[in-house]
Formats: structure tokens, C-alpha cells, sequence
DNA sequence: GCCCGACCTTGATCTGGATCAAAAGGACAG
DNA sequence: CTGTCCTTTTGATCCAGATCAAGGTCGGGC
């Protein structure tokens, strides 16, 4: 059976960073006082680079100018929105998404606590997607000018930038060839992996988690409709891989999801 | 009529670099004299940032470090390589490509001239895909190293580096919406219309092109089997929108491939 | 508590593209 | 020039997932 309570962190250190209804200050961090600093932040090691000396995480604390909420349903940027931050997420769940002139949606990515948002903006100093929060969610405001002022003096910064760029390209490469060479079960298989690993990553379950978003965005993600979404967790359930109550999802069977997504050859 | 020959660059000036049989050094470039600076190359303005001062424009050349000839088959890097350089090609035609455990295979890309290939291996220091030569090509190796370096010292390049991995990040947004929501006549008329932009911003016809990979390559990159690649260039030529013959391609009716990747709604 | 709207599930049917099959056109080595 | 291999085209058939349709469930506001 599932719990219609919200599932427990595993590591309840990171995990403090992810409860839903954290208190945290209002908004901007002008003063000293009020500045929630990377260098003691529970998601640092998701988002910062590893092995910083004292003086450089003092000085990485600098690059966070301010916080803000996002409601539910609301943008943290939209296409055409000038480009100035980049965003990491402290608490929520993001999409991102593009449309199409004629209205056609695409949702490119979900993203979670300690994930970099904005990396679209870079190369036309515009935002070419729309980031909505699917939950109530807050971010750190890191002005992408600054990071690349303090990327020149920390080498550890200037290629965390770059790695951090790179795995999006890599993750990408990921959605393509779900999209380009996969059935239904397969996509919606590795969908439901490399979102219960990234929790699992945020000290949450590893084979339990609510599902932020509908199964349209869902289908929309995986390239499916959202009648295929529903059907295919329909499958699974019978097969018993996977109970499903509305958004909450147990996993029972994570090797069966392996082998749907890469089916091996028996000997 | 299609022509048998090879399609004439319009602007002589960029087109000469991109011509199949060019005289080019064999390999290394440790000498001076050898040496072919960025600073006199062709296509500076693909690959590097516009508006150096003289003195950056001579640093600039120490990025390459040589020149490597890749045969039409072989190639630059394979998923597994250590990542050592960015690789910004000169001459010839690549396709990007990975590969799922289970053999199944995904073109990723196709890069020509001016475009920088090796962008993936930057995050785990080892390349996650492969990067093959469709036709002999040859490329100028920068050593990643040295670009991070250099970029220290020049704020254009590094906003360079920046915006290229942005512009990466941005285009494979656009293949994911292709991919997730375009039928097959949309998806084959958008390539056309990629390809051809993009060479014609290195001189060549706006409405001429030699497809250098097979239809296998193009229906991988766009999702769709060979046949399904083949019978829509037929219906294309049907319909009078092109011209095709083997690889060779004319389009006919610009506006007819843009009116399929984007409906409008006629009033 | 009750109603409304958003979201989800399931069934029936349709269809675009996959698959299977065959043959033709070109490129190239010998 | 000829044979072989690779690529492409085209036809016939099939099927995964789309589409259309009808309830069902849940949560939030009044």
C-alpha cells in the first residue's frame, strides 16, 4: 500500500533542504546578516565544486546575490526574457519547456534541488524556454556576469561551470535517444529510474517518490501522449513492477525497469 | 536538372576552406612557420570571438596546437576516449553519435565546418559519444586545457566558450521538440531547412546541397526508419517542393518546407 | 459538506510509420 | 568491363501509439 503522506528523506541532512514547507528568509540578501552562505548550504555539494579552500568558499558565498519564490504554476523565466542569472534550485521542482510557433509544447528537462536552471540563456543573452515551478519553489539568483568574473579567479569554479554546461549536453544526448529509438515502456522505464535516482542522489527513497508533475507533461517529456503515460503505468502495475496511486509511484521491481529499458540477451 | 558536379561555394572567400581536395600541412604545427593561424583562417568567424584586439587575436593562435586529417569512416573520438581537446573542424563532415548498451544507435548530430565537435566529454573527462567523419575531413585540435587557461586572460573567449556550449544546449532543445512532437514530413523538412541555412552561412547555395550521410543517418537523427526517410523525399518531390537525386538536393519551394514545419493558419 | 474543475483511467477505433520484401541504381575493385 | 556490395526506392502489410469518447477520482473553494 501506499502512503498518502509525503515520503521521508533517507538522509535527513540533505534531506532538510527538500521538505516542502521550510521556512526560509523572504527574499534579496543585501545584508551580511541575511545571507544564507553557499559554504553552509545542505545542497553545496550539488551545486558548488568540491575541494574549495576556505578563502575561495568565502569568496563563492558572493556569487548567490539573492533568493526568490516561485509559486506554483508560476515562471522563474519565460522565452524571450532577457538573460542575466542563472538559477539553482534550493527547494521545488521545475519544467522547462519550449513551444513551437503554432503552439506545439515540448517540456525539455525537470529539475530538482540542486539542479542549475537557466543555461539556455547564455548564448543570445535570452531565455529561449519558459522554467515553471510545479511545486512552490525557491532559488538562489547567481548573476551570470559575476560567474564569470569569479570563474577567472577560481579554477575549481570556471570548470564546474564548464562541466556543468557539458552534462546537459550529455543528459540531452540521453533525451534524444530515448526519443529517437524507444518504445513507450522503455521511455517511460528510464523516466522513472533517472528520477528515482536523482532523488535517491537527495538522500530521498529509492524506490518511492511523488510525481510533481501530470502525465501530460509527463507525455509531453517522453514524446508519448498523455493516454499512453497512463496506459503504460497501467502495464506495469499489472505486471507488478510498480504500484501506482495517482502521482505516488512504488517502485517493486527496479530490475524489471532495467531490463525494460535495456533489454539484455539471455544466455 | 541536378548537376553531377560539385556545388560552387558563392562566397569564394569562406567557401575555399571548405573544398574537398584542398592543399592543407600534413600534421603538427610546432613550428611558427608551420603553423596556419586562427588569426588568418577562413573560418575565424565561426569558431572564435569577433572584436579581438591584435594582441589577443596572437594569443589566440597558441590554442591549436595542431591539425589532425580524419579519413572519411574513421574517427575523431569514441564514447570511452579520454577527453583531452575541443576540436574545431576545417574541412569535411561529422556526425555525432551514441550508442545504448543493447546496440540500438543514435545520431546525435551533424557538424560541418566552423562548428566545434568534443563538447561532451568535458563533464566525466572522457567523451560519451562518438564522432565520426562522413566525408575526409580535417580538424584543429585545442587542447581544453589551454582554452580554460586563455579564457582567464581573454574575457571574449571565455564568454565564447560559454555561448557555444549554451548554443549546443539550445539546439538539442529544438531536436528534442522535433523529436517529441513532429511527424515525419515536419522533421524531414526542418533538416532540410537547418542544413541549408547552415551552408549557406559558409557561402554556399541556399537551395542546393550534397547530403553527405545516408538516408539510415538521416532517419536516425530524426527518429524514423530509412524507408520512411526515403518515401517523404519522394512525396517531396511529388509535391514539387524538391528535387532529389541520390544525394544530391535542390529546393524548389522554400516557403512549402517552412509552411510544413509550421502550419500557419491561414485567414 | 458539497460542488466544480483538473486530472486520470479505460475502452474502441484509426493511422502514420515500422516492418518485411524485392528489386534497381551506383560506386568501386579487380 | 564486370561483378559485388552498398544504398535507395517502392510495394504490401502490420502494429504501437494516437485519437476519440466516456466515466471516475481527487482536491480545493465556498
Amino acid at each position: 500500500m501506499l502512503h498518502s503522506t509525503a515520503i521521508e528523506p533517507v538522509h535527513p541532512e540533505l534531506g532538510k533542504a527538500l521538505a516542502h514547507n521550510q521556512v526560509t528568509p523572504i527574499v534579496p540578501l543585501n545584508s551580511k546578516a541575511m545571507k544564507v552562505a553557499c559554504s553552509s548550504c545542505n545542497l553545496r555539494e550539488l551545486c558548488m565544486p568540491l575541494g574549495l579552500s576556505h578563502e575561495e568558499l568565502d569568496r563563492i558565498d558572493d556569487l548567490v546575490v539573492s533568493r526568490r519564490k516561485v509559486k506554483r504554476g508560476a515562471s522563474l523565466f519565460r522565452n524571450g526574457d532577457r538573460f542575466t542569472s542563472l538559477f539553482a534550485i534550493r527547494t521545488g521542482f521545475f519544467k522547462t519547456c519550449i513551444s513551437s510557433e503554432d503552439g506545439r509544447d515540448q517540456v525539455t528537462g525537470f529539475q530538482m534541488a540542486g539542479e542549475i536552471v537557466g543555461l539556455d540563456g547564455i548564448v543570445n543573452d535570452q531565455h529561449s524556454c519558459d522554467a515553471v515551478a510545479l511545486e512552490d519553489a525557491e532559488v538562489c539568483v547567481m548573476p551570470f556576469d559575476r560567474i564569470e568574473e569569479l570563474s577567472n579567479e577560481i579554477h575549481a569554479l570556471q570548470r564546474h561551470v564548464h562541466k556543468i554546461l557539458s552534462r546537459e549536453i550529455v543528459r540531452e544526448h540521453g533525451v534524444m535517444l530515448l526519443l529517437g529509438s524507444m518504445r513507450a515502456e522503455e521511455r517511460l522505464a528510464a523516466f522513472l529510474l533517472n528520477l528515482v535516482q536523482r532523488l535517491h542522489a537527495r538522500g530521498f527513497s529509492q524506490s518511492e517518490l511523488v510525481l510533481r508533475m501530470t502525465r501530460e507533461e509527463i507525455g509531453s517529456y517522453l514524446g508519448l501522449k498523455l493516454e499512453t503515460v497512463s496506459r503504460t503505468f497501467s502495464k506495469f502495475v499489472d505486471d507488478g513492477i510498480v504500484e501506482v496511486k495517482q502521482r505516488h509511484v512504488r517502485i517493486l521491481n527496479t530490475e524489471a525497469l532495467k531490463q525494460i529499458v535495456n533489454p539484455k540477451v539471455c544466455t
